[in-house]
DNA sequence: AGCTCTTCCTGAAAGC
DNA sequence: TGCTTTCAGGAAGAGC
């Protein structure tokens, strides 16, 4: 599932290709995706994309477009199972491709989502920052507003962590993993963490978003990156989808819990159990 | 404020 | 073997 280090990798691959790209044409297959095809069919075709960035999970084009319109971008949330990949035009079609975006190249960009939980729409000049109500970056985040965001807060680290108001870009197996890393249960609540464990939490954030970007991403079932490569992150994970195997620090069995209505994987040792919760 | 439940969707896996 | 059921999960919304 593409999170944080997927979109980034996506994104790397998409700015080496498209920056100064015009759009040419658009057609789409299902469109229940998509909040109003009809405003991306009318905007994209004769505009230029001038940059693509991440901000969160979402992946961001910024436009050009040739009329009075102003500087509109075109935003896509990459769901559970979305896919962005560049391609001759004659490239065969994959099952679940929905949408298909022709390059003044000659090449095309494709959206392909067989679960659509993804999303796709435009944001109009004036509408403001469209994701402002996102929080930090955990990367671009330094220690000091990373402990402020968390310190205090009543939620489970598993909830706060996989919150995009608090922290933008964090999904299941990234939190997990830093959660692993950082010797924290899953349930445990923030406001019971000291500093010295909200800083450990941070270090161990940036250290495994890092390496997971250096390494292009996991790649569970469906991610690839936007040459259709799979990632190698997966290859590290130590708790995610591990449940019953042996914790790679103290040999205990990986255990699976729900948390915050997710699938949550931890070392019962390395991780201990916060005091059970008044009723 | 924060928790649980539900909905969206498909394919894989488990159940019978 | 083959059909049916269950489940996973990002995000948003409802209800508590």
């Amino acid at each position: 599932m593409p999170e944080l280090p997927e979109v980034e990798t996506i994104v790397r691959g998409l700015q080496k290709v498209l920056p100064g790209r015009r759009i040419v044409e658009v057609r789409f297959g299902k469109t229940d995706f998509i909040e109003d095809p009809a405003a991306l069919e009318k905007q994209l075709p004769g505009s230029r994309i001038f940059g693509v960035r991440r901000y969160g999970k979402f992946l961001v084009f910024d436009l050009e477009s040739s009329g009075a319109s102003g500087k509109p971008a075109l935003l896509i949330h990459l769901g559970m199972t979305g896919q962005l990949i560049t391609c001759p035009p004659d490239t065969s079609v994959t099952p679940h491709t929905h949408a298909f975006f022709a390059l003044d190249d000659g090449r095309e960009l494709r959206y392909r989502d067989p679960r659509r939980f993804g999303s796709m729409r435009m944001a109009a000049q004036g509408d403001g920052n469209p994701l402002g109500s996102l929080g930090l970056d955990p990367l671009e985040a330094t220690e000091s507003e990373f402990v402020a965001q968390l310190r205090g807060r009543r939620a489970r680290m598993k909830a706060l962590l996989l919150d995009q108001r608090v922290l933008r870009g964090m999904g299941n197996i990234y939190t997990d993993e830093s959660l692993w890393r950082a010797r924290i249960h899953p349930k445990r609540l923030a406001s019971s963490m000291k500093e010295p464990d909200l800083r450990r939490l941070y270090a161990a954030v940036q250290a495994i978003l890092k390496e997971a970007i250096r390494l292009r991403g996991s790649s569970i079932s469906d991610y690839v990156d936007c040459s259709g490569e799979r990632g190698e992150f997966q290859l590290r994970h130590r708790v995610y989808d591990r449940e019953g195997k042996k914790c790679v620090r103290c040999e205990a069995a990986i255990r699976r819990v729900i948390v915050a209505g997710r699938s949550s994987y931890f070392c019962p040792h390395c991780q201990p159990a916060p005091r059970a919760r008044k009723a």
